[in-house]
DNA sequence: TAGCACCCGGAAAGCGCTTGCAGAAAGCGC
DNA sequence: GCGCTTTCTGCAAGCGCTTTCCGGGTGCTA
């Protein structure tokens, strides 16, 4: 019945009248065409319901605009926040965003590298910490290679830095000594540290920024004040359960995210601990919701949507240079009232 | 330098030492190749770090495996929820997801549409309620209409029924209603509504379901119960502000769904007022985050990731008589601790 | 009115891949 | 060992578009 699913090119133009060439050129604007053919070109378009075959044109040498992101999982605030950011940026320049949850599995994050360059996408941006495992690091670097040799451009955004391309960083060391310096100017000495796994730079980092901070003010954190788990909502709850269970000894609690955070926030309620009556919380990210928890949560401030746009624009930004160009993004210490002075 | 910047399949089959069709044949497992040619050119691709063009692919006939998806806002949990459970299907079936936020914004949706439509999209799911104007969806439809003569799926969730396409519909009606029944067994006899476009079925549904168990209870609901706003946080606190400025009559607050209950949360406790002591606070959905909550929300449990789960199996199970397809999916009723018996 | 530059439109060559089609090779029975 | 069937392989067409290269108008100048 359907002689060809979707109307061409070349029905448009026969319908107008002109060749192909001329068809594209009007659609596309990309030389002057006479008025009035442009008009019947454009006219016969519009009847025909005509829409370009992406691939088509891809092929044909006119680039695809699709850009590629590949993150943990949308479904956390974190990465929701980040791509949202990357949303708006990529709808201003008429981009499409191919978003890839990789539930953090490195197979997975390296086979959508792959899908992404057998899109040809524009670019593609790495949102979140790499893997543990360096092999896997290494793994997708072989697959990121070939793909920037072929002019692909390839940002990442708060990432493990062996990957060398533009990267946009939070200063998770400078946050984080900032956040002990303000916990101890309330006068806390004793901490416990909800850690996701420390192999990630993200999580070396905090931790780093946090202790340094304190030792400078003689303050010790000891290897057992540190507890590590996955950086989930359960990741935060068990640690947090896990040091009630040695008996808190800390007065206040540093969750190296959000969203462990609020799993912490939930073990304490589930113990019967008042926050910050009983112990403070602190957290890192400020990712939308904490300012609404009772008690809101202090943290520490990442403009998360900028970090995003900011990845985008890197990448789609001319590199002629092709240096390795980082965006450093400072965060701010939000004391809310999850944190109190200790008496 | 670089004489083509990606390997093609014709560069493996003269590496291989063969015809591009049987590199094609091996590669794709099409057809019987005999072993030690298959392997060859196994051999050959990976060495040449070869990756097939999508878009070459798709134009010669092979489909394109990308399914996208339109939402409001991905940074929004409720989106995030069902594109997490989208998301992990996709993956399943080697899809690439490309997700974009319209913000809200009629002609962006339908833009997206076309584009979708230009990559010859595997499916197209939309996400969320339509636009209030009848002429948006419309000029959607009529987008909508080529796409699937052209042998294209299309799925919505949650969303005005005037699409004549595969849907999954939360059960609206009967999980407002349930809530009703439930909070009136509270002893609550004077509510306030929380609601965001009534103009969306989704709120009229919502309403209406709440409304009419009340009155099946002889508890009217007047007009003026009812205040409207967007459909987010502030929008919920707004709405929540307004009530009380005008006098908190209520001993029960129903927004119609948990971002907007959130808004109502902030709203309260900057009034000085405690939930649920002072007043009681319901929502709708159960984005994961309110469980957390201080206190934690009552609401109407949907099965969010599932909602994405069922859209997108809609959209790829085949339809061989072209039926409209509408998968309903009931709520649940959750009493948490931010709803109380009425003394 | 002739001459020149300029602009516009068309023909055609691909982009990289899949896929009939047909011929070559291999396997089988007799 | 011959002819037949059954695999396998290569040729070539073509998916829908962009773009280079030209030829033919057009408008301007002399």
């Amino acid at each position: 019945m359907q002689p060809r699913p979707h109307s061409t090119l070349e029905d448009v133009a026969k319908a107008a009248g002109v060749s192909p060439a001329t068809a594209s050129r009007a659609l596309n604007g990309t030389t002057q065409v006479r008025p009035h053919l442009r008009d019947r070109v454009l006219q016969a378009a519009e009847e025909l319901a005509y829409t370009p075959n992406a691939h088509a044109r891809a092929l044909a040498g006119a680039g695809h605009r699709t850009v590629g992101v590949i993150c943990h999982d949308v479904s956390d605030p974190y990465f929701a926040a980040v791509a949202g950011g990357i949303m708006r940026v990529a709808g201003d320049h008429d981009l499409l965003v191919t978003l890839a949850s990789t539930f953090r599995d490195p197979e997975r994050e390296v086979a959508y590298v792959s899908m992404l360059r057998a899109e040809r996408a524009a670019a593609i941006l790495l949102i979140g910490s790499g893997f543990e495992n360096p092999d896997w690091e290494r793994a997708l670097s072989a697959e990121l290679e070939p793909y920037l040799k072929g002019g692909g451009r390839v940002a990442v955004v708060s990432r493990h830095r062996s990957l060398r391309v533009d990267s946009v960083l939070p200063e998770n060391r400078a946050g984080a000594a900032a956040m002990a310096r303000a916990l101890l100017d309330l006068g806390h000495r004793r901490f416990a540290v909800l850690a996701g796994p420390r192999t990630l730079t993200t999580v070396a980092d905090r931790i780093a920024g946090f202790r340094d901070e304190l030792r400078k003010a003689g303050v010790p954190l000891r290897a057992a004040d540190i507890v590590e788990n996955t950086f989930t909502r359960d990741g935060g709850y068990a640690a947090m359960t896990q040091v009630l269970s040695r008996g808190l000894e800390a007065t206040c609690v540093f969750a190296v995210t959000d969203v462990m955070a609020i799993g912490a926030l939930a073990a304490l309620r589930d113990h019967g601990l008042s926050v910050p009556a009983d112990v403070s919380v602190a957290g890192f990210d400020d990712i939308p919701i904490v300012r609404d928890l009772a008690p809101p949560l202090t943290t520490v401030a990442l403009p998360l949507p900028q970090l995003g746009e900011r990845a985008i624009e890197l990448a789609l930004t001319e590199n002629p240079g092709r240096r390795r160009r980082i965006h450093r993004m400072a965060g701010e210490v939000v004391l809310r009232a999850s944190t109190a002075k200790v008496l």
